[in-house]
RNA sequence: GGGUGCAUAGCUCAGUCGGAUAGAGCAGCCGCCUUCUAAGCGGCCGGUCGCAGGUUCGAGCCCUGCUGCACCCGCCA
């Protein structure tokens, strides 16, 4: 029996899809509990090796730490331990694997044989999944993100959520899991009686003929009836008067409702358009008529308690001002339900109709403790199976260059349609700068297409490179920026390889490169040639921690490496063997930051 | 008052389960284009990991306290 360890992969894995590192790792951890058992005993079995990638390639490829930490139980010297584990795992791992040698306090150092790479690689590029094995447990799993609010424009602060959102799910569907991409919009809500009443004294012909209806600027139109709101008393009552309409069924009032959603849709999808990006609307409402029975079976459960005409659950772990327990707040006295409510209701219906196993909300740092809450109440009434795995994905702010909220030079939030069009407007401004500086000629549709390319990648991989738990600062300057950690850089990496086969006529996917030998003679070579190999394991980590980051710097790096190898290593002009082993690391490398650069919804470009 | 998160190079940020000499990029300085796009590559400079204790063979990471900043705290979402 093997270790629990989370290098471990199935019988499923090693079978059909001998991935490239994930093979190795599972090799090495299998021949350290086998050398542990022999040398130490039984009792042993299962010890977690500590296998890590070394920081510094002197130490060769990975780690094993677990002699340290040994130490005291077997009550030896970890070098001796070292040494030991280190002659017994050699005979195991002859096939793949250097002799391991100890270093330092205790460290196992292991070197991946050259022909064992060259095997990987070769078996990564005869797949079309880059030798990243679909998920051996593929779980229904459901994103919640973007979430932008009906009557309202998306502006800065959804910009987050749904790059963040997209580029998980797009990750967690390429490892073979079902997802389903969710969007929670605010369609439901007091603020529909003003809107309501509102349209029905701006635009009364919308509620009768179809089509008719165009009120343009929603956020104008937004805080046109929030002002009358405030300040007119008569126009307060109606509309109170339209939410009861619309929550009693009026047709009146429900095709008001109707129209300003499909309004603010189609506003919505034309951003969904540009950053390319996909989801299924499901809105508060939706969850509207089963919001009694979730309050029921909140009852049922007996955590219910009424509390100055509310009913709520006391929660566990929170105090309110005065030290007494908070309550999460489920029916307001005067009947209604708020949003911890509909949070809850849309997560007995996404594991009860659903059948989501894993849910995840990506949402602001500041809902953590809502989201808590929510789980918390939910856990304890019993809502959720332990199969089910509820996750919030927390993200940081988006500042301006002052550190402060991300506003406009009026004090207003941006819009992210603005957003996106001065992103691409610089990346234009920036793109035809560098033409003429080249003396280059190239048509309107290559600029366009470049200009808008680069620029929404820009602004994507900005955000999708911090840790998205921290906040950014966000600037242009920054993410346009053709050095450094940047979209331009890594679309300009790929742009290279596109050049080469250009070049070279040279068709990547038709070269019979199988055949050939496979030479790394180049530490460079070497390098990039085992970066490109850890693709699958940073894929598996990613889709345990939600970190896109993760696979940001795995591509930084990778383009990094790659211009090195570019820059040092011809490819064309070189001999065999080395002109093949430098066409498969091209094509790989080619292959991987497009695939990568998808996973994070960012499209590549052949020229630029 | 309570809670959560953050604090790493001049600036913007990484830092994997607690492992070897804390890494990138930008900015600054110095080099490299007759050769696949120099939108590139190499080098130099740059650190009391907020402060003080503690745990550990070993702490940027874990624990306690403190300081500073951000966000949240009963019927908004």
């Amino acid at each position: 029996m093997l270790p629990p360890s989370r290098f471990i992969p199935s019988d499923y894995f090693v079978r059909f899809f001998p991935c490239p590192m994930k093979d190795a790792i599972a090799r090495l951890t299998a021949a350290f509990d086998t050398a542990l058992v022999a040398t130490f005993g039984e009792a042993w079995a299962g010890t977690d090796p500590l296998l890590a990638a070394t920081n510094n390639p002197k130490f060769g490829d990975y780690q094993a730490n677990a002699a340290l930490s040994l130490a005291k139980g077997l009550g030896k010297p970890p070098r001796a331990i070292a040494e030991a584990l280190a002659g017994a795992i050699a005979p195991t791992v002859a096939d793949f694997c250097e002799a391991p040698t100890v270093a330092g306090p205790g460290f196992i150092n292991f070197t991946l044989k050259a022909d064992y790479l060259v095997a990987q690689l070769r078996t990564m590029r005869a797949s079309d999944r880059l030798g990243v094995a679909p998920s051996a447990k593929p779980q229904r799993t459901i994103v919640d993100f973007s979430s932008p609010n009906i009557a309202k424009e998306m502006h800065v602060g959804h910009l987050r959520s749904t790059i963040i959102g997209d580029a998980i799910a797009r990750i967690l569907e390429f490892l073979g899991h079902d997802v389903l991409r969710l969007n929670h919009v605010g369609d439901w809500g007091t603020q529909f009686g003003m809107l309501i009443a509102h349209l029905q004294d701006t635009c009364p012909e919308a509620l009768t003929t179809a089509d008719a209806l165009d009120i343009g600027d929603l956020v104008t139109f937004y805080q046109q009836a929030k002002r009358r709101f405030d300040e007119d008393e008569a126009f307060k009552a109606r509309s109170r008067e339209g939410v009861v309409g619309l929550q009693g069924g009026d047709p009146d009032s429900r095709r008001a409702w109707e129209l300003l959603c499909e309004q603010s849709r189609r506003e919505f999808q034309k951003i969904y358009d540009r950053l390319g990006v996909t989801l299924t609307e499901r809105g508060e409402s939706f969850y509207n008529p089963l919001l009694a029975d979730t309050v029921e079976a909140i009852a049922a459960s007996g955590l219910l308690v009424e509390d100055q005409g509310a009913r709520c659950v006391f929660l566990e772990g929170f105090q309110n001002k005065d030290g007494n327990p908070l309550p999460l707040i489920v029916q307001k006295s005067d009947g209604g339900y708020n949003y911890a409510t509909t949070d809850l209701a849309a997560l007995r219906y996404r594991i009860g109709e659903d059948r989501a196993e894993r849910i995840i909300y990506v949402t602001d740092a500041g809902q953590a403790n809502h989201f808590t809450q929510v789980f918390q109440v939910a856990q304890r009434a019993g809502l959720v199976p332990p199969t089910v795995e509820l996750v919030h994905v927390p993200f940081g702010l988006v500042q301006g260059e002052d550190g402060k909220k991300l506003k406009t030079r009026s004090g207003d939030t941006p819009k992210l349609r603005d957003l996106l069009d001065e992103a691409v407007a610089r990346s234009r401004a920036s793109l035809e700068q560098r033409l003429a500086d080249e003396g280059r000629e190239e048509p309107a549709d290559f600029i366009d297409t470049v200009a808008t390319t680069v620029g929404i990648a820009a602004v994507k991989y900005a955000d999708l490179s911090q840790n998205r738990t921290s906040s950014y600062i966000f600037s242009y300057d920054k993410m346009l920026s053709l050095q450094g950690n940047t979209a331009p850089y890594l679309l300009y990496a790929y742009v290279r390889i596109q050049s080469i086969s250009r070049k070279g006529s040279i068709d990547f996917a038709a070269e019979a490169i199988e055949d050939l030998p496979i030479a790394l003679g180049d530490p460079l070579e070497l390098a990039l040639a085992k970066h490109l190999l850890k693709l699958d394991e940073i894929l598996e980590t990613i889709a345990e921690e939600l970190l896109p980051n993760r696979l940001c710097e795995y591509l930084f790096d990778l383009s990094k490496k790659f211009n090195q190898f570019y820059d040092r290593c011809p490819v064309l002009q070189a001999e065999e063997p080395a002109r093949s082993s430098r066409l498969l690391l091209c094509d790989l490398t080619a292959r991987t930051l497009k695939l990568g650069l998808n996973l994070l919804g960012l499209t590549t470009l052949d020229r630029m």
